[in-house]
DNA sequence: CCAATTATGGACTGATCAGTCAAAAACGGA
DNA sequence: TCCGTTTTTGACTGATCAGTCCATAATTGG
């Protein structure tokens, strides 16, 4: 019918990504994006709307593949203890040039806060089913007596949360992968039942 | 000898601080902070350099306060456990608007990284006496046979650090506070020995 | 091969950016 | 009172910002 984009949209969007997970959303100028997107200036806009639409569709792409890696992690083992630690070594890359980056979530969270409703609407509705596996797994292992009987399940699965969160924020500010893969046992060690 | 300056220099850093707390420093423009701090823009170079600077100094004089106040918490109560538990939940305040402002620190990382050396200066001297107080706090909890004596003391306080900054990016994020202080007391109880 | 449609490249927009300049104003010391 | 020093005020700078316009190119269905 027409002409057909000469680009790859998929790799567009994930030169993007890069771009924002990187330097945040204030920080990036539609120069910085054209650029390390390799296309023109008409072309991104006719493609992806605008800065802020970009922003959004890189989140969603970036939440969205990285929750099924997490849950992969989480579900994988057959000990629930074992997947929680995989879920949370899991986070920190040993390269540390992608480990340095952060999360993108994170990063979004830490820059908008509270000030956008749609990606406060983004990030509960990603958070949902994550959480509920992590809820799930948490009760299986409870129910195998590996975790502590004692600890509530919905008051860990947010510790669990938070944890990420700060094992991400100390990662994007250049802690080492020895150290927050420790940490990240340390964490899940204290569920275990003793 | 000269014309005195017309402002309270302390007060504009405070108002200064807060748009940055607020809006991070990307976001913010020179223009937001005169109007905030209620000064000429001549003034506000004359006083503080450039925008890098008063963030650097706004971000310098946030983290020496906080630290203190953390540094009170954590010392106060008699009882080791008691002080970590204050430590936390006293990050989170009640006040919605204040809550969700979230940390300044926290945001400096998450918004730069490991890409200001100076910044990452400044954390390093930062955090270096606060971690030692809580590491004599946590020992103390060890001799007297609150906190479990299997716990490495080393990486509990790299725990506090990481369980503080996602306290902090939840409540950025809009979390509520009696859900936060249950889940900074939840932390705190990991600990316990038992 | 033509018409309709979409993609592309490059110039262009007004707005806003961080920071500067120059002149007037306000002070203390002589 | 007048001088030297600093603050204040408001206009101004070139650069960069996000986003648009338009002419040209490439494609497919008719």
């Amino acid at each position: 019918m027409a002409r057909p984009r000469e680009f790859d949209r998929d790799a567009a969007l994930k030169a993007a990504t890069d771009v924002f997970w990187s330097k945040g959303f204030a920080a990036t100028s539609t120069e910085d994006l054209v650029q390390a997107m390799g296309i023109g200036r008409q072309s991104f806009y006719n493609a992806f709307g605008d800065k802020r639409r970009l922003y959004l569709e890189a989140l969603e792409a970036y939440q969205r593949n990285a929750t099924s890696c997490h849950i992969g992690r989480l579900t994988t083992p057959a000990s629930p203890l074992d997947g929680l630690r995989d879920l949370l070594v899991g986070l920190i890359p040993d390269d540390d040039a992608l480990r340095c980056k952060g999360c993108l979530g994170a990063g979004s969270v830490g820059e908008f806060g509270v000030t956008d409703p749609e990606l406060m609407e983004m990030r509960e509705r990603m958070i949902a089913g994550f959480r509920a596996k992590v809820i799930e797994r948490l009760r299986e292992g409870q129910r195998l007596g590996e975790i502590d009987p004692e600890i509530d399940i919905e008051q860990a699965a947010s510790f669990i949360e938070i944890t990420m969160s700060g094992l991400q924020l100390a990662a994007r500010g250049g802690a080492g992968a020895q150290h927050l893969h420790a940490l990240a046992a340390f964490a899940v060690e204290r569920f275990r039942a003793r």
